[in-house]
DNA sequence: AACCAGGAGAGAG
DNA sequence: CTCTCTCATGGT
């Protein structure tokens, strides 16, 4: 987090942030996900990969009648990896997707799993291949009910033209510095995630400053303090 | 027609 | 630990 100097027009804070999101784009149902399984197959299927195609696999999925995790243990690779085609990367993520079942059957089901508790469950999804940081903790927050904020590139985005964090802040700084600003409420962390997601796809893609984006000024009070701070044109 | 999308991992320095 | 490359498809 870098420090501003006091002024009139001030930077905001993780929990204005929020605010001002929520306010703009309202709630937003992202995993209204019935089927904690079926939030799963989308958080691997999502990694680099637009939700477009991620639909379209899990729909081939779906009439496969693969959403479920008995029958996924007993589908092949191949056929596996080909249906989930269409999001890209079908090598890896067939891959990881059997190995997230083994280990979820491991442990006696789903439901089992969530009696463990969050730094636990993480760090044994963190040793699936193919699970990192940002699907493990997807998977924590959207399918398990766990407490944990999920970072991604749009996250740091954002809070890097607001002046929130610097371009160099690794995942786990990004992350506490977060938690450590807001309350520990398992729908604030969904939302807040969702409505980051949200704010990039409508405002924030290529150009730093663009007009109509609801962090305007925000990001131009930034700019203003960062060009002081550097002397350097963006 | 390049560029990117709700990343992760291996390898190099 | 940080930087770079690869994995792959589909939409703009």
């Amino acid at each position: 987090m870098r420090d501003v100097e006091d002024t009139e027009s001030p930077g905001i804070d993780p929990a204005q942030l929020y605010h001002r999101l929520f306010r703009q784009y309202g709630p937003q149902h992202w995993w209204p996900a019935d089927d904690p399984f079926e939030v799963i197959l989308g958080a691997i299927l999502t990694q680099n990969t637009a939700w477009a195609n991620v639909e379209k696999a899990l729909s081939q999925l779906r009439q496969q009648r693969l959403i479920s995790l008995e029958a996924m243990l007993c589908v092949s690779m191949e056929k596996l990896a080909k249906l989930i085609r269409p999001a890209g990367f079908y090598r890896h993520k067939s891959a990881c997707i059997k190995a997230m079942s083994n280990w979820l059957a491991q442990q006696g089901g789903i439901e089992n799993v969530k009696r463990q508790n969050r730094v636990s469950i993480r760090k044994e999804l963190l040793d699936i291949p193919g699970i990192g940081s940002e699907t493990a903790d997807a998977i924590l927050l959207y399918a398990l009910g766990k407490c944990c904020f999920v970072v991604d590139a749009y996250t740091r985005r954002i809070l890097g033209r607001v002046g929130l964090l610097d371009s160099g802040s690794s995942y786990s700084q990004a992350q506490q510095f977060l938690v450590s600003n807001i309350d520990k409420e398992i729908s604030l962390y969904q939302q807040y995630h969702a409505l980051l997601v949200a704010h990039a796809k409508a405002h924030c893609r290529k150009t730093p400053l663009c007009g109509g984006c609801p962090l305007f000024d925000v990001c131009r009070y930034f700019q203003e303090v960062h060009k002081l701070e550097t002397n350097q044109i963006f």
